[in-house]
DNA sequence: TGTACAGTTGAACAACTATTCAACTGTACT
DNA sequence: AGTACAGTTGAATAGTTGTTCAACTGTACA
């Protein structure tokens, strides 16, 4: 019988080894914030629309703007963000600026979320 | 020499023709938003650190709540969020209720996932 | 040098979201 | 019936976020 320390849960503890078992194999903060920091970048239908667009082609923004109907400052931002996480690539050519893909897993994360939706 | 449509975006068509094609390509509204919302779900580290924990075992309220150190009430909203998105099935057991994943898709796209970070 | 235009950036605003708090439900046990 | 406790729920609050607007940068071209 063993007194747990104090826990901000306001409940008795259950299942203690089970908790301590999995307490042990949970991924660390820096972790967990990087996890949630690259879904919280897919979860915004023009961020999600943007990607669908350069799965087929590098486009300018000007492009992406057009297809989008949407304006270059706010297709801007939104590939301000994509760059960050490191999802995309820009070259420059003259006064245009082509984005493109630049990580091989969006595409199977994206089939896969794709599969959860169609189940 | 065609003139465009009125575009909400500021600026003239640079690859037209691209455009074009792409827009055929592009996914609908509904699957746009649904893959949004999918992604959405995981853009949180309290979600993302009970998806982790159910990875290993199921797992009453009570003991997620004692394992991230916050409220059954926290915990129950997250778990609420997650069981609208198809992601967890529950089971009641006298007073307790168990979590569990329910789905295949999670584990893979959380493994690109951390491909992609530690790349 | 001056104009045109693709793109970027910062501030402001509106919409959204996670946690807290308090009240509540449902089940077990006496 | 009454108590205890696991869990749920709705409202409120504080923090976050996407778009807009206006001003700006950088390159091409005359």
């Amino acid at each position: 019988m063993h007194k747990e320390k104090i826990e901000r849960c306001d409940c008795n503890i259950l299942h203690h080894e089970l908790v301590d078992r999995v307490r042990g194999r949970m991924p660390g903060k820096d972790e967990v914030r990087a996890i949630a920091d690259l879904f919280k970048v897919f979860g915004d239908p023009t961020r999600v629309r943007i990607i669908s667009a350069l799965f087929h082609s590098e486009m300018c923004v000007c492009d992406i703007a057009s297809l989008l109907d949407m304006t270059k400052s706010s297709i801007s931002h939104q590939l301000r963000i994509l760059k960050q996480a490191r999802l995309v690539r820009y070259r420059r050519d003259g006064k245009v600026v082509f984005y493109s893909l630049d990580d091989e897993h969006i595409k199977s994360i994206f089939d896969q979320a794709k599969s959860h939706i169609s189940e």
